[in-house]
RNA sequence: GCCGGGGUGGCGGAACUGGUAGACGCAAGGGACUUAAAAUCCCUCGUCCCAAAAGGAUGUGCGGGUUCGAUUCCCGCCCCCGGCACCA
């Protein structure tokens, strides 16, 4: 490609600049209108591709347009370096992630700063490094004070083969990524944030997120999943008997004397009158004091084959629902009646009470059960106009709303009284309440791994689970270790770690051997960023305060209810232990569409990688970065296209060629300039002055408001198509003409710079001035030069296009009547037909209906 | 099944609060320059009718509706993408 336009050159040399002055740090100056941009962190790989380039590019032009209209910008990047790639590259290939992970950092940043993205160095963290987790584990510790996290049983990942817990992410298909077993289940203990006791306010501050994207606020909403309903008591009956052996069904006497309960979960209080079973978790705890002696080996061997069940087989909607009588009976607080109760695998643990009561007339899951077991059907709503067949007679079960029958003196009423009526009694009786559950659990964050934060706690014979003292953090990740990938948990294997000292008592203790779940580093870094290098606290609250809410922040919807929930949660549990003051994190996110080459999504492991390096060498960075702002609105997944890339090229080389054209005016250009009308212009210049406004408005408009990168663009280049077809004589018309070319060459470079800040910055220092383009406002336009003195009036004849004619703007309809009334082009659809009416639209159109 | 988002030329995509559909770019075709090619520049480019032009018809997933006028609003469908999914 022979082209004056050498856009490596240019691009080193402004980099170099870049650098040396450090024209991108942000100002620790609260007088300052401050405005926070920032993109996730990456994990670094190694290499970046244009999935990730489109990111920080969309952020970079923000960091760069804010900091020309006048904003103390904080543009800051670091790195997402601890997790499970490095430990797998380590256990492959024997190099520690400690001496890999720099190297990535070092790779990747080169090829951030090949692509001029203007970030403040200065602030760069690395959650790998101590100085980094630290700040984890005194995190930690502060919500364990706090109750925040706990210890909990729960249900994980394993391989068997690997001999280790596996993250969701490492399950593909219910297998295991590496060494393809199928993954089972293992209860362990874990370590957990309380994430539930912030439920109800991440859902109500959804209402506060209005600079974010509906549909990630609709995933966070259905995530949290509030339900609200009703607890209701079931005792279970006394004095059943086993009709076979005549032993009492199960042990229902408590020793205060009280009866054995079950408390199940409703949305359908109103149908309860219809309960005729009950059906319980298999792992629910009154199942085994329920239990009536001849059907123990039965409900036992079934607990025990859900227990091996795979607990994504048996949340699969298409399995078999199946069930055991447990031989107990509870009552139904309404009906009195005694109604068997089922424990079932469809039934969850930790959902609700991990109980329901079962209404088959008016829920087809329990319909089905039902129907299986020859269970009873009841019953008990009817639609609000017309009639429902007896419960024996149905054919589905019948779930709208509607009216209560077959209730007792409930009967009557609709859904939606009795709802209220019913939760009122229980209240009153102490048999139930009103009750809100959520779908969200509490965040299990413990790993088996290495390569993460070790969580700062201690074990002691004596006194127990101890955390350790402030003081002695960071606990710091051994590297005397060798990663084999078999091990459970690798950091047992380190003596030298794992045995120590209780802080309490000082007698011998074990450490806690495993590390944080990596969504930990990354859920509070927003907030190190400003301060970076603190060894006393995690972030300065008095920087917190004047920078904080990020303002825009960008980055992929495959976040939305993982790193952006957890992200928003500690927020507000930093807020709670006084290290912030905000509720939410970030004002306005913005969330890039995916990038896909030949319809895969671009990724290492799918080989479909186009490298900056490659588009870079070829084209240069300016040309990549136009191009991923130019091929789709930001939030639009996008085809990559090497054709593409050549047309947004081929646009800053005509940028180039044209202004270098005037090469020889470029001294009187500078003094030239100036940006009001003039009124020697003849039609054409004006038009072009006028073009120049109307473009700033434009792109101004589309940047600033709207985040539409792709139309800001394309104003620029019919900005340039006009203006390159224009005739320049600077010779003749050098009054008119250098401040007029001044003015567009100016504010062209200027509107460029956020999108090509290498070329733009070249071309403007050869004409005006060295100065740092991002200290020179973002030009303005005059309102009064973007709107035309005469418009274009089209004339419809029955709304269909058929002339158009130019008239002053503001012109009467009159005039305009008459003008279109004599118009040839339309006269042949009018004459021979009558006028029914005319409308007219100012400046827009006429139409004219006829007959 | 439920919840979001979306269907516009060969392709990526434009279009203000209902008012010229297809901006801008890519690809394609033709031409200029060149010994030739690349690069660059100019022209054409939704579909159909007409030899062509002029002109006309038609056209924003499909079918209706409201309106002088609908890509835009309303009703009923179809399809695609994303998320959730036995949630009681």
């Amino acid at each position: 490609m022979e082209t004056e336009y050498r856009a490596q050159e240019i691009e080193k040399k402004w980099q170099k600049i870049w650098e040396e002055k450090s024209s991108f740090r942000a100002k620790n100056d609260k007088s300052l209108k401050k405005m926070y941009v920032l993109e996730m962190f990456p994990y670094p790989s190694g290499n970046l591709h244009m999935g990730h380039v489109r990111c920080y590019v969309i952020g970079d032009l923000l960091a760069r347009f804010y900091r020309m209209r006048g904003y103390n910008v904080l543009h800051p990047m670091g790195w997402d370096s601890l997790g499970l790639p490095a430990e797998n590259a380590a256990i492959k290939e024997g190099i520690m992630p400690q001496v890999r992970t720099p190297k990535n950092i070092e790779n990747v940043k080169r090829q951030m700063k090949m692509l001029g993205l203007s970030y403040d160095w200065e602030r760069e963290i690395a959650t790998y490094k101590p100085e980094y987790y630290k700040w984890n584990q005194y995190l930690f510790l502060k919500f364990y004070e706090k109750g925040l996290v706990y210890k909990k049983k729960s249900l994980v990942n394993y391989c068997p083969s690997c001999k280790t817990v596996l993250a969701n992410e490492q399950v593909i298909e219910q297998k295991c990524w590496r060494c393809d077993s199928v993954v089972t289940q293992k209860e362990v203990m874990e370590w957990a944030f309380r994430i539930t006791k912030y439920a109800e306010e991440l859902l109500q501050d959804l209402e506060k997120l209005q600079g974010w994207p509906e549909r990630i606020t609709t995933m966070q909403r259905n995530w949290i999943g509030k339900s609200e309903g009703a607890f209701i008591d079931f005792e279970i009956a006394e004095g059943v008997e086993c009709s076979e052996c005549s032993r009492p069904a199960g042990v229902q006497m408590k020793k205060e004397g009280k009866r054995e309960k079950i408390r199940v979960f409703t949305t359908r209080i109103d149908t309860i009158f219809g309960a005729t079973y009950i059906v319980v978790a298999p792992e629910h705890p009154v199942v085994d004091r329920i239990v009536r002696e001849d059907k123990r080996k039965e409900v036992n061997d079934f607990v025990e084959r859900m227990k091996r069940t795979d607990k994504i087989e048996r949340t699969n909607v298409n399995s078999e629902k199946e069930g055991v009588f447990t031989g107990a009976y509870a009552i139904n607080p309404f009906t009195k009646r005694q109604i068997p109760v089922y424990i079932a695998n469809f039934v969850l643990p930790d959902y609700g009470t991990g109980a329901v009561m079962s209404v088959p007339a008016h829920d087809q899951r329990d319909f089905l059960f039902a129907k299986k077991y020859g269970l009873p059907i009841k019953t008990v709503i009817k639609p609000k106009d017309g009639d429902i067949p007896e419960g024996d007679k149905l054919e589905k079960a019948f779930e709208d709303y509607g009216i209560m029958i077959n209730s007792g003196e409930f009967s009557g009423l609709t859904s939606e009284e009795g709802k209220v009526k019913l939760a009122e009694y229980l209240e009153k009786r102490g048999e139930g309440s009103k009750a809100v559950t959520y779908h969200l659990r509490d965040w299990g964050f413990s790993r088996q791994r290495y390569w993460g934060t070790p969580i700062p706690v201690i074990y002691c014979e004596k006194c127990g689970e101890v955390p350790v003292p402030y003081e002695e953090l960071p606990v710091v990740l051994p590297e005397n270790i060798t990663l084999t990938g078999k091990d459970e948990a690798p950091l047992s294997r380190v003596q030298d770690f794992v045995n120590t000292k209780c802080p309490k008592c000082g007698g011998s203790a074990r450490r806690e051997v495993e590390t944080m779940d990596t969504f930990v580093d990354s859920s509070w870094y927003f907030a190190r960023y400003l301060s970076p290098d603190n060894d006393k606290v995690p972030f300065e609250k008095e920087w917190a305060d004047y920078w904080l809410p990020v303002d825009i922040y960008i980055g992929g919807p495959e976040h939305a209810v993982l790193h952006l929930l957890y992200f928003r949660f500690f927020t507000k549990a930093m807020r709670d232990i006084g290290l912030l003051s905000i509720d939410e994190p970030a004002t306005r996110l913005l969330t890039q569409g995916i990038v896909y080459k030949d319809g895969f999504k671009m990724s290492k492991s799918k080989g479909n990688v186009v490298s900056p390096d490659d588009m870079i060498a070829r084209y240069g960075a300016d040309s990549a970065r136009l191009f991923s702002l130019f091929a789709a609105p930001p939030e639009k997944d996008l085809e990559w296209s090497d054709q593409g890339i050549e047309g947004s090229f081929r646009f800053l080389n005509r940028i180039y060629n044209f202004i270098t054209s005037f090469e020889k005016h470029f001294g009187s250009l500078k003094e030239a300039y100036r940006n009001t009308d003039y009124p020697e212009f003849d039609q054409e210049e004006a038009r072009i002055f006028r073009l120049v406004h109307k473009t700033i408005k434009k792109v101004l408009t589309d940047v600033e408001q709207k985040w539409q990168f792709n139309t800001a663009i394309a104003a620029m280049m019919e900005m340039y198509n006009s203006v390159s077809a224009f005739k320049w004589d600077l010779n003749v018309r050098k009054d008119t003409q250098l401040p007029l070319l001044s003015f567009l060459i100016r504010s062209n470079l200027l509107m460029l710079y956020p999108f090509a800040p290498h070329l733009a910055s070249e071309l403007f220092s050869r004409i005006f001035t060295d100065e740092d383009i991002s200290r020179i406002p973002f030009p303005s336009y005059d309102e009064k030069y973007t709107i035309d003195d005469t418009v274009t009036v089209v004339i419809q004849v029955n709304g269909k296009l058929r002339s158009q004619i130019e008239v002053p703007r503001g012109s009467d309809e009159s005039v305009v009547k008459e003008l279109a009334l004599k118009d040839e082009k339309a006269a042949k659809f009018i004459d021979g037909k009558s006028i029914v009416k005319i409308i007219y639209v100012k400046d827009k159109l006429i139409n004219i209906v006829v007959k």
